[in-house]
Parts: C-alpha cells; sequence; structure tokens
DNA sequence: CCATGTGTACTATATAGCTAGTACACTAAT
DNA sequence: ATTAGTGTACTAGCTATATAGTACACATGG
C-alpha cells in the first residue's frame, strides 16, 4: 500500500455561501500548497472517502481535483490515490505563460475596479517585494 | 445635451470565447479604467448604443453596467447617461492604500502558489500595461 | 406639452453549470 | 485469481446564469 504520509489537512464546506462545492474544495487545496499545509507527496483524501466526510457526492470531489490536476497542482493515479505533485518543473513555458497572464489580467481587473491603475498596482508590488527583500 | 467627452474606447466580444458577453464588457471598462483609457467624467456609450455596436441585447449592457456602478466604477443617471465616476473623491486616503495593499497582497499570494516571482509578475503586469496604450 | 434620448423593471427562455446516480477500469495485496 | 481499494466515464436532472423581449419612467430641449 501506499507509503506516503496521508495529510492532517482538514476540508470545511460552506453550504450557505453560495460557492460550488468543488470550488471551495479547490480554493482549500490551494490555499494548503501555498501555505505549506500540503507538501509535495502528500497523499488527499481518497475521492470517495472525501466524498464521505463531506457529504457529497463523488463526483464533486472528482471534479475539484481534475482541475487541480490540469494546474499542475496535484498528480492522480488509477488504483492508488491522488497526491500533491512535485511543483511545477514539468509543465511547458507556454501553458506556464498562459497561467501568468491570467493572473495578470485578474489582478489588473480587481485594482481597476477598485479604481487604481495598472501603475499603482505595479508600485505597490514593488515596495512589498523590497519589504520582502525578495 | 450632455458636455463630457464621449470616449473614444471601442468594445470588442468575442461571441465564442466561452466568456458571457456582460463580463468581457465588465472587463474591457475595468481595463480600460486602469489603463487610463477610461477617465472619470467620461461618458460611456449608452445602452441601446453599445447594444446595437455589439448587436446584443440592451439588458446586457445593463448587467455589466450594474455591476460596474456596484463597485462604484462608474455612476448612472436616468435619462442622461453612464459616466465613469471618481472614485478618489469618495474614499479616504489611508482606506484606498489599505485596499491596493491587500489587492497586491492577493495577488503575490496567488503568483507564489503558482510558482511565480513577484519581478515576473510585475513584468507581465508592465507589459499588459503598454500593450493597452499601443 | 411633446418628442426624443436616456436608464429601469419585469418576465420569459435557452443555455451552461453543478451535483448526483450508477457502472466500469486500473492497482496492489493476498 | 480474488478482493478491496483507488480513480474514471457516462448519463441525468435540478439549479443558476445569461440573454432576449417588451413595456415603463426619468431628463432634456424645442
Amino acid at each position: 500500500m501506499a507509503s506516503r504520509l496521508k495529510s492532517t489537512f482538514r476540508f470545511h464546506l460552506d453550504m450557505h455561501s453560495g460557492v460550488p462545492v468543488y470550488r471551495q474544495i479547490v480554493d482549500q487545496v490551494r490555499g494548503a500548497v501555498a501555505g505549506c499545509n500540503l507538501n509535495a507527496g502528500d497523499q488527499l483524501p481518497t475521492v470517495r472517502q472525501l466524498a464521505v466526510d463531506l457529504e457529497i457526492n463523488p463526483n464533486t470531489v472528482v471534479r475539484a481535483y481534475r482541475e487541480l490536476e490540469y494546474d499542475g497542482l496535484l498528480e492522480t493515479h488509477q488504483g492508488t490515490g491522488t497526491f500533491i505533485s512535485d511543483q511545477k518543473l514539468h509543465r511547458p513555458a507556454d501553458e506556464r505563460q498562459r497561467q501568468l497572464e491570467q493572473i495578470a489580467s485578474d489582478s489588473i481587473a480587481r485594482a481597476g475596479a477598485a479604481g487604481f491603475t495598472i501603475r499603482e498596482l505595479i508600485d505597490q508590488l514593488r515596495s512589498a517585494s523590497e519589504g520582502r527583500k525578495q
């Protein structure tokens, strides 16, 4: 059987938020990875187990995992399980560029909606960057 | 009639992108404001005119304009027209700065989770900005 | 007051999205 | 080969979303 650790990460759903269940799962996994609560090699709950825990249909879990797999954040192995992938080293450059453009576009839209210019956003990012000594 | 300038900004739709029409309008206005192609006081195309230009239903334009109005990005005056609002006058500077920091922080978190550096994000934003101004 | 141009409200309908149900396929341990 | 555990595929139905149709209300200029 699998020798890799199962994470202790716990999911939580808000059924009254209006946010689709599969999206809540996606966001929680992304957040956990970004916050190092989930790390490369960690096994996620199985499709069925998470479906039981959250009292939802297995296909809803599948949908969430599939989107994360498409993003390269995790790998699924039929018959074995679903695991956090070894980062983005294997992802093609064009897909990577596409994702960066998406992030930038969303950031611009959000800043614009709040009445900020791209210039202001860039300046803020730059000062934040210096603050982190990156 | 209205003395304020009508902007020369042009909308463009991709009917095959799968992105809702109203959302394309919203994003283009937000982007234009962020990129200073639309400025405070500019009049947007009328609901009916834009509907004719884009060959869509007026209500679709209404929906887009309403979302932007809710965000405080524009103001509608029944019988007169729809105009880009001057948000800077309506919000305290410190709250504005706090909001900008929040947006920047979120953008950094998202980019970081996807394996990008702040530098890469800034470069992408800059090229997007230049692309808008030609 | 009237004509015209503006945004608004309400309803209807087609489409897409989300979730569920059920059955199948692959993997590994026995 | 069997069995239990895993992900996968396909279908269906309900819900929300997006758009269209039609009629109404406000603003401005003659």
